[in-house]
RNA sequence: GCGGGCAUAGUGUAGUCUGGUUAUCACAUAGGCUUGCCAAGCCUAUAACCCGGGUUCAAAUCCCGGUGCCCGCACCA
């Protein structure tokens, strides 16, 4: 689908809609609805039962979201984080400074503030390379965290988050000091980042408050155990720099194991290949429309050593996007916050030398996986659309019709409230045909539906029984209808990861 | 942030160029009748010109500003 036509069957359904709507709206914030609200909360269950399952030294933390300004300073967000753009006056184009000054600063304008930029561009006579005009608008200081004041007088100066990883890493001596004070250790958050997007765009893929899911794992660079086995033989779909550089644009399969004959290291290999079993296993991302596209050393953040985004081939957006990515970030942050707090975050396993833990990062955002999962498995079926979510995603797990409303109600009502009391997010409806109630259902993505009808509530041999239908092959079969929550539940547990 | 395009019921739309009756149609939604396992039929109801200003006897229609959305550039998870 077009991304108007899915985000207007989105909003129709009330699955996420503007912020502020009534008054027009405000870019790049959103508001889910019910159904919305239910399918983020049950992706981000399936992420924590997948990743945190990997290990049982992968723990989850909840952070408050704002940061201190020292934090921020410490990681080099506050000079990073710089608009970087030069607009000329007299035609309207606009160019990165650091392309506009290639030829007297080759090495790039990382690290330099917004002024520095400016006087820069100003000495260097740079001219506007479309129209040869030399009435640039010189790049502003901009930074994309959005600050706030705490405090009666707003001095103490703090941030909202712009990426949930800094938290796990402010967190690391704490969870250090309470846990097993041994590495490997997972700090995992589903948190909220903010960012002052200069031009959030297409939904839920640019927005100004989005929610990350990420696990950071802290290790000893020395040795990472990981099981290896477990993924060796995963064919995985990589597009390598090198070969993007020699001009290649489509992914090729590589064993997990054939990335580590090429330098890899297990670790980065093991979780590259457990992303991607979540992504086609759990999330059901036809494995066809994945890759891991390596990030070469000029795109990716200098503190990255090795980066895989993961991508998935939305139509709606036109192609391949990020949902994911694998960071190897070394020792960067924690060396980082340790010189910016002062404190020392260096370990020493018992008996053995003292170092500072590397950190190897599994990033998802979840709201663009929410639009991914409508993208991948919204579609027209003839005269139907049909949700095709995975069970344990379905916001609405089980529809409840009576064939006549009036004939057949109450005994609906009864069998809703029962699986609503077991756990299951069950949804009683009797308005409209059953056709037209099953069509409801498929849109809603709904896996299975329960009618009730004259052979339920009468004495005859299916006294008891209902018609369970399902969604995608929409195959019927009579089952009592005690033996419906025993049925059900085991359809609507997210996956864990099998680790030995 | 720049350039281009767009904005009419819940959704999709006609009408805008060339200002002038009660703003078109379909689907959806709600109620009734009927039917009774895959969006059936009939009747009824609810419901819209993005916001603000201007021109005019008169603005959905023309002009200006704002906001939002789409595409490209730039940026980015």
């Amino acid at each position: 689908m077009k991304i108007d036509e899915l985000y207007a069957l989105l909003r129709r359904r009330g699955v996420l809609w503007p912020t502020a709507e009534i008054y027009g709206g405000l870019q790049g914030l959103y508001d889910y609805g019910p159904l919305g609200a239910a399918l983020k909360r049950n992706v981000e269950n399936a992420w924590s039962a997948w990743f945190l399952g990997l290990s049982p030294d992968y723990h989850r933390i909840e952070p408050a979201e704002f940061l201190p300004e020292a934090t921020v300073r410490a990681s080099g967000h506050l000079e990073n984080f710089t608009d970087t753009e030069v607009t000329c006056e007299s035609c309207g184009a606009s160019f990165r400074a650091d392309t506009l000054l290639e030829k007297i600063r080759p090495e790039g304008i990382d690290g330099l503030s917004a002024s520095d930029v400016a006087a820069l561009v100003r000495t260097s006579g740079a001219k506007c390379p479309s129209c040869g005009s030399s009435s640039l608008k010189l790049p502003r200081a901009f930074n994309m965290m959005l600050g706030v004041g705490l405090g009666v007088a707003g001095g103490e100066k703090a941030y909202l988050q712009p990426e949930t990883a800094q938290a796990s890493y402010l967190a690391f001596a704490r969870m250090w000091d309470v846990g097993r004070r041994a590495l490997p250790l997972g700090i995992g958050v589903i948190g909220r980042a903010y960012r002052n997007e200069i031009a959030p765009r297409q939904v839920l893929f640019r927005m100004r408050a989005f929610t990350q899911a990420e696990l950071q794992v802290f290790f000893d660079p020395a040795g990472f155990p990981v099981p290896f086995a477990t993924v060796a033989a995963e064919p995985l779909p990589v597009l390598r720099a090198s070969a993007r550089e020699s001009g290649a644009t489509e992914a090729e399969t590589r064993r997990a194991s054939e990335l580590v004959a090429a330098g890899i290291p297990e670790f980065y290999v093991y979780h590259l290949a457990q992303m991607f079993r979540f992504l086609r296993d759990v999330l059901g991302y036809p494995a066809e429309r994945l890759r891991f596209l390596e990030k070469s050393e000029k795109e990716r953040a200098f503190y990255n050593r090795i980066q895989f985004d993961a991508e998935a081939r939305i139509d709606s957006l036109g192609g391949f996007r990020e949902v994911g990515a694998v960071h190897y970030r070394g020792d960067y942050d924690l060396t980082r916050h340790a010189a910016g707090s002062g404190r020392e975050l260096a370990v020493t396993p018992t008996g053995g030398a003292t170092f500072v833990p590397h950190v190897l990062e599994l990033t998802f955002g979840v709201d663009r996986n929410v639009w991914a999962l409508a993208d991948l498995h919204l579609a027209r079926d003839g005269e139907r659309t049909v949700w095709k979510l995975p069970a344990f995603l379905a916001p609405i797990e089980v529809g409840v019709l009576p064939l006549i409303g009036k004939e057949h109600g109450a005994f609906a009502e009864a069998l809703t409230a029962t699986l609503l009391g077991r756990g299951l997010a069950a949804r009683y409806d009797e308005a409209g045909s059953i056709g037209r109630r099953y069509a409801r259902m498929d849109e809603a993505g709904t896996p299975f539906c329960v009618t009730v009808d004259g052979g339920t509530v009468g004495d005859g041999p299916e006294h008891g029984t209902v018609t369970l239908r399902l969604r995608d092959s929409r195959a019927q079969e009579r089952v009592p209808a005690e033996a419906l929550p025993a049925r059900l539940e085991a359809a609507v547990r997210p996956p864990r990861p099998a680790v030995p």
